[in-house]
RNA sequence: GCCGACGUAGCUCAGCUGGUAGAGCACUUCACUCGUAAUGAAGGGGUCCCCGGUUCGAGUCCGGGCGUCGGCUCCA
């Protein structure tokens, strides 16, 4: 055979596959094998470098089997055992087109967006007749509908056409958003100065055509099982100025005891969520009387005190003075700092003898304020002020989100007045300060480094410095980090710390900013020795973020079964009978003189009732007293969740290993 | 803020097409005095989110408001 009529392959494990002249990904997995030629659902393609390094490494694309493949591509059949998401991605991006292919059926003159995978399903956007509206209880129907489309294997085809042929056919077909979207890819494809666009993609399954990129497994057939989850609004091209479509989420798997799997995770996240556990551990409460308020409880208090306390002590240690600033301030404040031009609709405001004042939405001109009650020598630098700050910020009524977005918010916060040269030490010190808390909490942190915006403040040179100083603060720590290029703010870079929690979400906590704004706006020195004066640099900085959405995600965390040192019960005494509420109450008195959190259950109720409802309310320790404990000075320690195994210890030993534990605030 | 759903006892929820409300848990009382995840019995508890409308009659239907939930946008 001449090259002509054959070309070649390279498969994963590097041999050489050699196909007759425009064979596709499918005849590549027939001749590997059939039972690969059943299973695969597309092809992996990566362009030249037989040898796996070098040009055209990194760049591969996942596609359709039935397309041909190119010559010397590296390939890989990618079926559902597939390592990575793609295999699943790609089934729920065919089931997004099952959805839609059922969604015209049943709704005459609905109009189609667009319907990608998404990281734990897929979604597909429509905009209904104005008479039209569809809810959960419509899923039924619908979903019976894209069964019929699955359990009939309909099969994917593609074709390639022009733009403008397939414009015509959208426009036919009063599919605005496909019409849109096509003239946006003309565009798009003119504007980026590469050549102009020849044609546009579109699948077909069964009766339904969709203008799509691709690609797609060789039929429905693949999609094992899936099932609609829930209906919301969104904006066509997420632009809040912009028509208002109608969402519809759903999932995919390769089988039914997946999906099972996946809903019941979904159950489990459900069950540990931080506002159901609030409310059951009497933590915390919210009021139609004050949205985005929490109201903090007894046990949410001990909480937040234990937080604090952590806070307050590790401020001290690294050299940080705790201040307290009012929540009230005459407007001008906010004029000159500039919140009033740029942050007023978020704000709260009143009149106090007609005079208008406003409630703070940060702290920094509060501690600038006294910053500036006196000169500040070069000698006094950096000067570090720490503020569990009460800020308000009327944060818009479709976010409030329990304690993860409230409207009244205890931040964290610090601000640190330093030299040009004292940024680099002191971000890396706010960076170890973060990293000290998190460690405590198991999270793993992730860092992102945002600079200059288009929009911005300052001289080249000053973003130069500052820039420079953040990545010298990562390089000295030897810390991985993403760059958001042009993600900072107007006033300065920043570097964002990103933590993962115990069941993979991520969670933005704190914040290291270098602000050179503020000190211009409200004329902050220092007097150098030249003897001159020189504006000091302010490093905005929160590791929690703040204490109300910290603690949120410590419940969801845990589970709401907090450590020790958290626990808003740390032990509970349990007499067996009434008969020994006296020795109980002597036990939970001596706890408590060593400043232990500890109740005593002396209710007339069974022993396994007591013990049942101390396990509700996660408590970590459970002290079982009777007629053996009351004989000789002891208790029965029985641990959360781990039934009675905990043996028998005397009273001063259960106290020492409390504090001890306590102290050490393990996990 | 936008779209949609929802709002019934402290909690979780039932209440069909309009006829003045119900369960379980929790709570109270009594009995039991118990050894590691629910002892039994009796009892109390409701402006059915708020305002207005339709109707002989509204928890139920309609309109408006507030709040919550799921998303979207937003988080300087």
């Amino acid at each position: 055979m001449s090259a002509t009529e054959t070309l070649t392959v390279t498969l994963p494990d590097g041999k050489a596959l050699e196909l007759p002249a425009g064979a596709t990904g499918a005849d590549a997995a027939a001749a590997i094998g059939p039972g690969l030629a059943r299973a695969a659902l597309a092809v992996e393609v990566g362009n030249g470098a037989i040898e796996g390094r070098g040009e055209g490494e990194g760049v591969r694309e996942v596609r359709d089997l039935a397309r041909p493949l190119p010559d010397g591509a590296r390939i890989g059949i990618l079926t559902s055992r597939s390592e990575g998401s793609e295999p699943l991605a790609l089934i729920r991006h065919d089931t997004a087109h099952v959805l839609a292919a059922a969604v015209m059926e049943l709704y005459p003159g609905v109009k189609i967006s667009i319907g990608p995978a998404i990281e734990n399903g897929f979604y597909y956007d429509f905009e209904f007749p104005p008479d039209v509206s569809v809810t959960e209880a419509d899923f039924p129907k619908i979903e019976e509908r894209m069964r019929a489309h699955v359990k009939a294997a309909e099969t994917f085809v593609r074709e390639d056409i022009s733009a403008a042929e397939a414009r015509a056919r959208f426009v036919e077909e009063r599919q605005d958003y496909k019409v849109e979207l096509i003239d946006d890819l003309v565009v798009a494809a003119r504007e980026g100065g590469g050549a102009p666009l020849e044609t546009v993609s579109l699948y077909t399954n069964g009766p339904f055509t969709d203008l799509c990129r691709g690609p797609h497994a060789p039929s429905t057939k693949t999609i094992g099982a899936f099932k609609l989850q829930s209906v919301a609004g969104a904006y066509w091209r997420g632009d809040s100025a912009r028509q208002m479509l109608t969402r519809i989420y759903g999932t995919a798997f390769f089988t039914k005891a997946e999906l099972e799997e996946h809903l019941e995770r979904l159950e489990q996240a459900r069950a540990r969520d931080h506002r159901k556990l609030g409310r059951e551990l009497e933590l915390f409460q919210f009021s139609d009387l004050s949205p985005g308020a929490p109201f903090w409880k007894p046990a949410g208090m001990a909480v937040w005190n234990a937080l604090t306390e952590l806070w307050r002590e590790q401020n001290r240690v690294r050299g940080y003075r705790e201040v307290k600033t009012p929540i009230l301030y005459d407007v001008e404040l906010f004029k000159q700092s500039g919140h009033w031009d740029t942050y007023r609709e978020n704000m709260y405001f009143t009149e106090v003898e007609e005079r208008p004042m406003g409630l703070k939405p940060m702290n920094c001109p509060a501690h600038i304020q006294i910053y500036k009650d006196r000169r500040h020598s070069h000698r006094d630098l950096p000067v570090r002020y720490s503020e569990a700050g009460l800020v308000h910020r009327h944060e818009p009524s479709g976010v409030l989100h329990g304690l993860l977005r409230v409207r009244h918010i205890t931040q964290d916060d610090a601000h640190i007045f330093c030299t040009e040269e004292q940024v680099q030490e002191e971000v890396v010190q706010c960076l170890r300060f973060g990293f000290y808390i998190y460690e405590l909490f198991g999270f793993e942190p992730r860092l992102e480094l945002s600079t200059r915006p288009e929009k911005r403040i300052g001289s080249e040179a000053m973003w130069d410095r500052a820039e420079g100083a953040l990545e010298g603060a990562l390089r000295a720590e030897g810390l991985d980090y993403e760059l958001n290029p042009g993600d900072g703010a107007f006033y300065g870079p920043k570097i964002d710390l990103h933590m993962k929690d115990s069941i993979g979400r991520s969670w933005q906590l704190g914040t290291v900013q270098l602000d050179y704004s503020m000190p211009e706006r409200f004329e902050l020195a220092y007097t150098g020795a030249d003897n001159a004066e020189h504006r000091p640099v302010m490093i905005h900085r929160a590791l929690l973020g703040s204490f109300e959405r910290f603690i949120g995600i410590l419940i969801e965390h845990y589970a709401g079964e907090l450590p020790l040192w958290l626990a808003p019960l740390q032990a509970i005494v349990l007499p067996v009978s009434e008969r020994f509420s006296e020795y109980g109450a002597t036990v939970c008195e001596t706890l408590r003189g060593h400043g232990l959190r500890v109740e005593l259950d002396d209710r007339g109720e069974s022993i396994g009732r007591k013990i049942r409802d101390a396990e509700l309310r996660k408590a970590p320790y459970m002290l079982v007293v009777g007629e053996r404990e009351a004989g000789d000075g002891t208790v029965s320690v029985r641990r959360r969740g781990a039934g009675d195994n905990g043996g028998t210890v005397t009273l001063d030993e259960i106290a020492e290993r409390l504090l001890a534990d306590a102290v050490r605030r393990s996990a």
